[in-house]
RNA sequence: GGGUCAGUGGCGGAAUUGGUAUACGCGCAACACUUAAAAUGUUGUCUGCUUAGCGGAUGCGGGUUCGACUCCCGCCUGACCCACCA
């Protein structure tokens, strides 16, 4: 074979791994396991997205590795079936689910065969197949007589198009997360999964696993555990986290124990160090360095409030400023939602605040932190404000900085879209009024165009009379500090820690501090035929009665039409065959539950099914259990767009299913990571309805799967999104064709070839033979980079390193076949199949995927001399040469030596000079 | 408005976590090979200038440091998630 050949290799190497069932898990074999998983895909009519290789590539290689280190593997595959698009087309086409199902997992299993997953597909699973919901129901039977599985008649989310009840979390904005259409709530009886009752575990074990930081964060915040005082005043109840700061305040004032009260404080954000600003009712806003900012407002209803209760509103500050009177609403076009800041002020009264609260045009919530201040008659805003600076800092001498504040306001009217100007502005401030005093000169003051501000003020140089009085100041013009910290100013509270305080506030004004969540119970409920049958049956005389365990499983009968019934029940509904049925209580008349489960049903538990995907008596056996979820699946990698709600259910059904100790951990994933969508070439996202989708098959075709697994990992940072770039596909590809080639060569017994080949020519180690050490530093290094690489998912820089090792391999006199071996060791992974054609044209008759992962020598990572850098002043003006272990003090000396140093140096006296070890020196004159 | 992340050549992106910025790849240009083209190889490719050299560049403005893509402060822009709820 002279050329490489990715359809013969690939076909091949795939039937032999196929045939010698090198993939397929044993469970139980002694020594260390490794369950990897991705999750598993819908088998849409769509076929294969190139996303899905992506992060089926990255377990793979992953799971290739671990192989290699002598891990017993288990790296599964299987279908998450039942789900609306397949019903869908079975409404336009006629064609049964079933049938459209298997078309598609066949499908999908040829894509992901041709691209050499390592799956041990003799583990396939099938969440519509009834030997796999069987035990769905199963669970759902269990949660039943435990009541977490109730109905319940409750305001559902109900999309008109789908004539399908939606979860809460798939109604998100009010559009229906399938079809984009609006929601309407409509009553109806709904089984619900009672998930609030785990809510404090769910929140609580996230301690307990190693998922990325960001997912952590998604998780709780979709549980929103919040902590806070619930308040009653007459007929309101208001809560607060954070009854210690303006929120406490309020309380105080409208329980009447206090006119003006409030702990609000900031914080030095540089040193941490908490200061204390004056009366802290008054917090300037973020661009109030003229204004005292109120509250943070939301849309007009401030407005109509304001003016219903005569409420005067003294100023409007948004990012780019308005006018009120005219206010248009998004005239920017793609701007997030407007946000006004409004300043409300003179709200100086217990019943302003009570009409405020009940003011229904508000609905359930309403900003309650209100600033209560006042402007005197006849005095304008900014006067206020400058009074206000005046009186509260005591400080007489602030002409200048009030200068400033004024122009600064000023500013925003007039230059209302010059934000850099703005810019400017605060930056100048904020020098002049810390502790390093900036002189401006006239260069830099036409470059930042400070000419609307006094000559002679900008010139002068202020003093101001202490740091802590100018930290006050700037902080002032920027923070509303709400972490925790000390209260001041806060009567009896004040001194108080923000955490103690905010019991003690709460108390003071008989509120009791609850513990919140936002977690809503699950509606499991779909009116639907492509699900899972709700295995409970109603009777007349019994009411709601679960089927026998040993009736399971309830099998979907076959349907005529697979549309929704008009009022919205499943298709179901209308077979009466199926709908009466006996009462498995009181061998009565009895109708049978015509709803669906969600998709979300299946896929909570597919991967304890995996571990012993056969068994008819369990859902998987203890013993299968405690060996592959021995610490849970080591290591699960999936999408961003499941991190909250698939994670949560299948957390939820996982420490159900623990505390029937029928699984052996608390929690099923000890790791979750995620992978970034592959966008398509234009930054759009890939769509089919859009066409910009781009077809494996035709890639595969053309290139190779080893390439485009190459490409794929070395597209760009695997957690972050990329778009897809065809052209740049034939990088990879050559560098295949390269390794190829060099690989025919390394394995000639002549090595005279070497030479020969165009592609050697350039010699550049020719000096060094047979194999310099050079090379097989970087050789060593190159190991080393993989290998960590793939444990911190920074494939592109793992591919970058071996294309590095390959370009120096080329230029090298001769290889040696050992040193080459290692090379394709490390490349198995990425390059499964090429590798292992490769592997065996140097004689080796074992499969590479089941060889030895290399070592690196630790010692070999060093190069005998190294290239440093030689700064003068931090700039570099030379280079030079030095020993691996040469001495401190002699480099130093080198270094002064050096011509260009001299030059540079200018006759000076060196004041410092910095080694760093093999990277630079820096002389400082 | 809140949370998370990001901003570096024509493009995708590197940078040992504070130490010679622009690795690797794509694209582009020139050359070699060829009757020619493709393929392959070699060389070059941030930018300006008075080009053996010197200066300027990592979204913008500052700061800390011998030294900043990296840390700190302020700001701008974008992405994703969440929300008139902190």
């Amino acid at each position: 074979m002279k050329e490489y050949d990715h359809k013969k290799i690939e076909k091949k190497w795939q039937n032999e791994w196929d045939k010698n069932k090198i993939y397929t898990a044993k469970t139980g074999k002694a020594g260390k396991k490794f369950y990897g998983l991705i999750e598993f895909p819908y088998p849409s009519g769509a076929g294969l997205h190139v996303g899905h290789i992506r992060s089926n590539t990255a377990m793979d290689i992953i799971s290739r590795k671990r192989r290699m280190e002598g891990y017993n593997v288990l790296y599964p595959i299987g279908w998450d079936a039942f789900g609306l698009p397949t019903e869908n087309y079975a409404i336009k086409t006629g064609i049964q689910p079933a049938k459209v199902t298997k078309q598609n997992t066949d499908t999908f299993r040829k894509q992901l065969k041709m691209l050499g997953f390592s799956f041990d597909w003799s583990r396939e699973v099938n969440t519509t197949d009834p030997a796999y919901y069987k035990w769905t129901q199963w669970i759902f039977l269990q949660m039943y007589k435990k009541g977490l599985a109730y109905k319940a008649k409750t305001e559902i989310n109900w999309c008109p198009k789908d004539k399908i009840g939606l979860a809460n979390e798939e109604a998100e904005g009010g559009v229906c997360d399938r079809c984009g259409g609006p929601v309407e709530k409509r009553e109806k009886e709904q089984w619900m999964l009672a998930i609030t009752k785990y809510a404090d575990r769910l929140d609580k074990d996230l301690d307990t696993v190693d998922y990325l930081e960001k997912i952590k964060i998604q998780q709780r915040n979709w549980i929103g555990k919040s902590e806070g005082a619930l308040v009653k005043f007459d007929d309101i109840e208001i809560f607060t986290t954070r009854p210690d700061t303006m929120y406490g305040a309020t309380f105080i004032a409208i329980a009447g124990k206090a006119d003006r009260f409030t702990g609000q404080y900031v914080t030095n954000p540089a040193s941490k160090e908490k200061i204390p600003v004056w009366e802290a009712e008054y917090v300037l806003g973020d661009y109030g360095t003229g204004a005292i900012m109120g509250v943070p407002a939301h849309d007009e209803r401030d407005f109509e409030f304001a003016k219903k209760n005569k409420i005067k509103i003294s100023q409007v500050i948004m990012p780019v400023l308005r006018d009120l009177k005219n206010l248009p609403r998004n005239d920017k076009k793609d701007t997030k939602r407007d946000v006004v800041h409004v300043i409300l002020r003179n709200l100086k009264n217990k019943e302003i605040l009570l009409a405020f609260l009940k003011d229904e045009s508000w609905g359930d919530n309403k900003p309650i932190n209100f600033i209560i201040g006042g402007i005197e008659e006849g005095e304008t805003e900014v006067e206020a404000s400058i009074r206000e600076i005046k009186e509260e800092t005591g400080y007489t001498d602030v002409e200048f900085k009030e200068k400033l504040s004024i122009e600064t306001c000023a500013e925003f009217f007039q230059a209302q879209k010059d934000v850099n100007r703005i810019v400017h502005v605060r930056t100048l401030v904020f020098n002049l009024l810390s502790e390093k005093k900036v002189e401006i000169n006239e260069e830099e003051k036409q470059k930042h165009d400070f000419k609307w501000i006094p000559e002679s003020q900008v010139a002068s140089k202020i003093t101001i009379p202490d740091d802590t009085l100018a930290w006050k100041y700037y902080q002032v013009g920027g923070f509303a500090y709400e972490g925790e910290g000390t209260l001041i100013n806060s009567g009896e509270f004040t001194g108080m820690d923000s955490e103690v305080a905010r019991k003690k506030i709460t108390e003071y004004v008989g509120g009791k501090i609850v513990t919140k969540f936002k977690l809503r119970d699950w509606v499991f409920s779909r009116q639907r035929y492509w699900g899972e049958p709700i295995p409970i049956v109603n009777c007349d005389k019994c009411g709601y009665v679960p089927l026998n365990e040993k009736d399971l499983p309830l099998e979907l009968p076959k349907v005529k039409s697979y549309e929704p019934t008009d009022n919205g029940e499943s298709p179901l509904a209308n077979i009466t065959a199926w709908v009466n049925t006996k009462c498995p209580k009181c061998k009565g008349k009895a109708k049978r539950e015509t709803d669906t489960m969600p998709n979300w049903a299946g896929s909570s538990w597919y991967f304890l099914r995996y571990t012993d995907p056969k068994n008819k008596k369990e859902f998987a056996s203890m013993k299968a259990l405690k060996y592959w979820m021995k610490n849970g699946v080591d290591w699960y990698n999936g999408g961003m767009e499941h991190t909250t709600l698939h994670l949560l259910y299948s957390r939820f059904w996982h420490k159900f299913l623990y505390d029937l100790k029928v699984v052996p951990t608390k929690e099923p994933y000890m790791k979750r990571t995620s992978h970034g969508m592959i966008l398509a070439e234009s930054g759009a996202k890939m769509s089919k309805s859009v066409g910009n989708t781009v077809n494996p098959d035709e890639i595969v075709k053309l290139y190779g799967a080893d390439t485009l697994r190459m490409y794929e990992m070395f597209m760009g940072p695997f957690d972050q999104a990329v778009s897809w770039s065809t052209e740049s596909m034939i990088g990879p590809r050559r560098f295949l064709e390269r390794v190829w080639r060099l690989g025919l060569k390394v394995a000639s017994p002549t090595q005279q070839n070497f030479r020969a080949l165009p592609s050697l020519r350039g010699l550049r180690h020719a000096e060094n033979s047979p194999m310099s050490a050079q090379l097989l530093t970087i050789l060593h290094k190159t190991i080393k980079k993989v290998t960590e690489d793939i444990e911190s998912m920074n494939f592109n820089t793992a591919v970058s390193s071996m294309m590095m090792l390959l370009n120096d391999m080329e230029k090298c006199e001769s290889v040696q076949i050992k040193d080459y071996k290692i090379f394709l060791q490390i490349l198995a992974p990425f390059a499964p199949h090429i590798a292992e054609e490769l592997w065996l044209q140097m004689g080796e008759r074992k499969s590479i995927h089941l060889s030895k992962w290399p070592k690196y020598d630790p010692k070999k990572l060093e190069n005998e001399t190294v290239k440093i850098g030689v700064q003068v002043n931090g700039k570099v003006r030379a280079e030079l040469v030095i020993g691996k272990d040469e001495d401190e003090d002699e480099i130093k000396a080198k270094a002064m030596r050096d011509e260009n140093v001299i030059k540079w140096m200018d006759g000076k006296s060196a004041k410092k000079i910095i080694y760093v070890k093999g990277r630079l020196v820096n002389i400082v004159i």
